[in-house]
DNA sequence: ACCTGAACACCGTTCAAGT
DNA sequence: ACCTGAACACCGTTCAAGT
């Protein structure tokens, strides 16, 4: 007699045929948080999703391209809505909020910041050149709009992955959130200055003395 | 007929009892560039080493311990002297150099960077101090010398991760050594700005005005 | 003190075969 | 189109036993 068909893991039975990537990437960043990226194993994932590691391989080439739609889906959930407002815009606080989205993440889940740190797939354009032309309303170029959100990112990432190695052994100096306001906001007063520098020379040529 | 006792593997032949955590750690880092971290197993490692891999479970407690030391190595060579010279001390300058070295090491080694961003084991104080001190020749406290260097670690390793990943799936914005000048030296405008602003205060308060 | 043989409990991945 | 059974070639780690 065989015995019922499964449905007993963590609760949520699924009809066939039902499966998809975006549920796999879900369950997989539940079950990361639960055991680690050491113990998430291709076989451990498919029990959650009652099916055999093998029926993986239909949905994904291998670990890897499942573990890089992981890591797009957290820049996602990071970078939600640009929530770009009126004429009191503050571009640096702007900025300052989307790195401290991305380590927060980061931070949120079990060596999230692992996952996070892996190549993502390449999201359509969606919201990142929306994104630049927002960074450009503080007065920077195209190219340092882009350079500064790669470094904030780069920043938040390495932060957030130093944060959650084990915490005995790393030479942390500062825990927590304002170790990371440090480097994060002189970094900002950095561009500010930049900017302020380019409008001085601004104001000299519009009006020049000579 | 037993046959001859290996020595057949690298070229590097010893004899018993010579091995130690220093060689094993040097081998595993030329292995790690040949093979990649996926390909550092401890099977592999042992071969390289002419032993078997159980014996390493006598000089490392796990692989984990190993690869930290590896980080350890790492970091040592990439911040190796200090040179401090004279009168013409250009901090910035300094801080810069410790960074560009943190991150050329990581890259000079395939997936140097994913071995880097690991907690390394408690160097015994060696030249961490040291650095402090000579940080705060800049004028900065001896928390913001700390967070400084803090700061500049997780970027060198941040960047040096994104520039190893995947090239092709990375949203890299401008690749190489260009991408992280600006980052590296838009924070150390920032920490100029915050040096100036603390002097202005200060000539301020030795000849007041009123 | 240092190393091995042999085993244990796992891995990621492939592929013919099922429905 | 989607999933399984069964296998392949590996893993990290332990431990009694050797020298």
């Amino acid at each position: 007699m065989k015995h019922a068909p499964a449905s007993t893991r963590s609760g949520a039975s699924r009809e066939k045929g039902t499966l998809d990537r975006a549920t796999i990437v879900r369950t997989a960043l539940r079950l990361l948080d639960e055991v680690g990226i050491d113990g998430l194993s291709t076989r451990r994932l498919a029990a959650e999703l009652d099916i055999k590691s093998a029926s993986l391989y239909w949905h994904f080439k291998d670990k890897n391209e499942l573990l890089n739609e992981m890591s797009g889906a957290m820049f996602e959930k990071a970078l939600r809505p640009p929530n770009v407002d009126g004429p009191d815009f503050d571009w640096a606080e702007w900025l300052a909020e989307g790195a401290r989205a991305i380590r927060r993440t980061a931070l949120s889940c079990r060596d999230g910041a692992q996952v996070m740190a892996r190549p993502r797939p390449r999201t359509p354009g969606l919201s990142f050149e929306d994104n630049v032309k927002t960074a450009m309303r503080s007065g920077l170029t195209d190219m340092e709009a882009r350079l500064t959100m790669q470094t904030l990112r780069r920043f938040a990432i390495g932060s957030a992955l130093q944060e959650q190695a084990t915490p005995a052994a790393t030479g942390i100096v500062v825990a927590g959130k304002e170790g990371f306001e440090f480097g994060l906001q002189t970094f900002l007063d950095g561009l500010r200055a930049r900017l302020a520098e380019r409008q001085k020379v601004a104001r000299s040529l519009n009006r020049p003395r000579a």
